[in-house]
DNA sequence: AATGAGTTCAACCGCCAAAGA
DNA sequence: GTCTTTGGCGGTTGAACTCAT
């Protein structure tokens, strides 16, 4: 024989909305204990409430847990989430352990009634994170991996054991993706993925070189890195972005190749900007120096760039990617 | 002010893996 | 080793709220 059947299939124990007598039995009793519950299934007994088990942990970790942090999402928050779920898909309960004081719940109600829309008025499609075709219809084979969640999972296998030099390779890697989602020509991509894969660290690339193979040739079917679909997801935040805001006083008003970006691109400002001037060489420069290039004054940067995550944060995001 | 449509989000439901008996 | 419960998760619901007419 197993255990005793649980409570809630009990008849006349109470649903529905809370009250604030029992919130207040609730929150007393696991107070009392120290915070620990020990068994769902006692507590509704032992703190006199006429609930489900399972109904008090929901209350208690989606709404009565004093970390949880109350308020509207923040545009860094939000940028998080739409990263994370771009490589974990609806793993709400895994990406609320990047965000710190929000739950599972929290996170996917946001999802559902704020991202989720805001993607699809873009045309990127929430699922797989690609751009929808005009008439909005997608075909199955649309749901193949992202190039983002590809990097990662690759980046966490090469990666392995994290030491500093790991972690600001995967840090530079971070922002080279960001950069490069809002360059609309493949052909650069694939030329400045190769020399990032040179120069981030020549004797121990993060981007083995089938996986870039993977890469071009995904790129070359797919219409994924449309202009503006990273930056646009993130234009009502990038302004605040501490990456952005120091190239911004790295821009000179007048470089030709800004003013020669499209209304769309300027648009998406700095990111764009970025990936105009840096990011987009013409097809025959050396696509090695020219990254070298771009890397030089990031890496003096680097102190600021991830200012949103701790180490551990990057820690745990490459191991989610390495188990997909 | 009344009403209906649209939106939000707390809470529930059902499933599954892990663990206890 | 098998059966059963528990805790946790993702999907869904519906009451409350907001907004437009």
């Amino acid at each position: 024989m197993g255990r005793s059947p649980c409570c809630c299939h009990d008849a006349g124990v109470k649903k529905g909305p809370w009250t604030e007598e029992e919130d207040k039995a609730l929150v007393e009793h696991i107070q009392k204990r120290g915070g620990h519950v020990g068994s769902w299934r006692g507590l509704p007994k032992a703190a006199g409430l006429n609930r489900c088990g399972k109904s008090c942990r929901l209350r208690w970790t989606n709404y009565l847990r004093p970390d949880i942090k109350r308020g509207n999402f923040s545009d860094d928050e939000e940028r998080l989430i739409i990263a994370l779920h771009a490589g974990l898909g609806n793993k709400w309960a895994t990406i609320a352990t990047h965000l710190e004081g929000r739950t599972d719940n929290e996170i996917k109600n946001y999802w559902n009634t704020h991202i989720r829309k805001k993607l699809l008025r873009m045309g990127v499609d929430p699922v797989t994170h690609q751009q929808l075709p005009p008439d909005h219809h997608l075909d199955g084979a649309s749901a193949s991996l992202l190039p983002e969640a590809l990097l990662w999972a690759a980046a966490a296998a090469r990666l392995g054991g994290l030491d500093t030099g790991a972690l600001r390779q995967a840090q530079l890697l971070q922002h080279l993706l960001h950069t490069i989602g809002s360059n609309n020509d493949a052909t650069n991509l694939i030329a400045n993925l190769a020399a990032a894969n040179s120069v981030l660290n020549s004797s121990s690339r993060i981007v083995p070189s089938h996986l870039l193979q993977d890469q071009m040739n995904m790129l070359s079917g797919t219409n994924y890195l449309q202009p503006g679909y990273l930056c646009n997801t993130t234009s009502n935040f990038t302004e605040q972005d501490v990456v952005q805001q120091q190239l911004i006083k790295d821009m000179s008003p007048g470089t030709s190749t800004f003013e020669a970006a499209g209304p769309a691109d300027q648009h998406c400002n700095t990111t764009a900007a970025f990936a105009a001037r840096d990011v987009a060489p013409a097809v025959d420069m050396l696509p090695v120096q020219e990254f070298a290039g771009l890397m030089e004054p990031m890496e003096l940067q680097l102190p600021n760039l991830c200012s949103l995550e701790s180490d551990s944060f990057w820690k745990d995001l490459l191991e989610d990617g390495y188990r997909l």
